[in-house]
DNA sequence: TTGTGGACGATTGTATTCAATGATGATCTT
DNA sequence: AAGATCATCATTGAATACAATCGTCCACAA
């Protein structure tokens, strides 16, 4: 229960990004928000910094925060760094992942198939796959900055899953490399994470393109 | 000259942590700072807040901040991802560094060869050497993701070139990387930059052992 | 009609005040 | 004498008050 005020505004703010409530280049006053959750200015303050360190907003001197708005070349950049990233967690997890590992990864394979009609359900499955093979990978700090470039996907609005077929691939892929994984085989464990988030890439950015022509 | 005073404490308490005045370990309270600074609490909380981003300090609740304490493990998987993410760097040079980014990089080599007998000098540039590399991968997130580690590094004192005759090898190291580069040869710029850092973790290790060891 | 100047208002940055909680130390009891 | 309990204090978390700056809008003059 050592919940700060900071730490609420810093959950609220965040939801109301991923779920679209604040939409990229909007205005954040922090009057305003302040008075929306019945606190002061002092720990929205406190949220804001942490938003504009993950890179959700910036925060222009004297002109307020500002959702940031992602382009193409940006979202571009952002799944270069995250074959990068994942692949190596995915090596990383083939050369090291303790038993204890892979008996959550299996565990969230069974579940992401029993749930293979739900989207949010699969939505958070896959959030948890992608943070526990990290774990299993046992480097901290690429876990930290795994995390903190999965968090600017927020601004992408809805996940690649929800996609036509999409959550269907996904799951076989995920086995795959469940499969690399266990079999200690880093190199096909890394290849098949990269080709992983390259689909999911490309789904982004087809969806994006459409967002952006405005259909 | 839009530098708040939160931005100061930043810098001052950045650089306390550097130079050795503020020892991984030890207790800051806000208190202290404020009045040694001569400003409020106010920016002080928000520049501990940043350097708690930072993973230079932790924050504990009703306990103040402490300086962090890296473990030997914390610095190898901090090499670790440095090569990961150093080397992707270099790659990405290799395949689209502009002739600019280049020219950069031939003068900074040129001072390096300079400054040859300047601890100081050498460390500055050897950091804008490795942020000139990265911002030539153009990659927004890759750099940001560079400095964010890099940053960690101030937690480990002075620099690895102040080990004898490393200065020298660094700064063949960098030139045959620029050299990658410059041609284009994506594969060979990836595998000399990672050897590059790897080669600074041993040392680095060294050096943390004899630490540890008091000497 | 257009450009410039100034005053007002809105918003952020900082200081100060207030509240709450955990640590510390003393005292009392067994 | 040792341990427990209670009171006090130090320190952080939050709220409020204050200051400064930037943008906006209107009026006036060219």
């Amino acid at each position: 229960m050592a919940e700060s005020l900071a730490d609420k505004a810093y959950a609220a703010l965040r939801a109301a990004i991923a779920e679209g409530r604040l939409k990229p280049g909007q205005h954040i006053r922090e009057t305003a928000f302040a008075a929306q959750l019945g606190i002061s200015r002092t720990p929205i303050r406190e949220a804001l910094q942490r938003l504009a360190r993950d890179s959700l907003i910036t925060l222009d001197a004297r002109n307020g925060a500002r959702v940031v708005e992602l382009s193409v070349d940006a979202i571009q950049e952002l799944y270069d760094l995250r074959e990068i990233l994942e692949g190596s967690a995915a090596r990383f997890a083939a050369l090291g992942a303790k038993a204890n590992d892979l008996q959550r990864l299996d565990a969230i394979l069974a579940k992401e198939a029993e749930h293979g009609d739900d989207p949010a359900a699969l939505a958070k499955l896959n959030k948890l796959f992608h943070r526990t093979l990290c774990e299993a990978g046992n480097n901290r700090y690429l876990s930290s900055a795994v995390a903190t470039f999965s968090t600017t996907l927020l601004l992408l609005g809805p996940t690649t899953l929800a996609a036509r077929d999409r959550a269907g691939e996904s799951q076989a892929e995920h086995r795959a490399i469940v499969a690399a994984v266990a079999a200690g085989d880093a190199e096909r464990a890394e290849e098949l994470m990269r080709a992983h988030i390259h689909r999911a890439r490309e789904i982004r950015i087809a969806m994006a393109l459409e967002a952006g022509l405005g259909v």
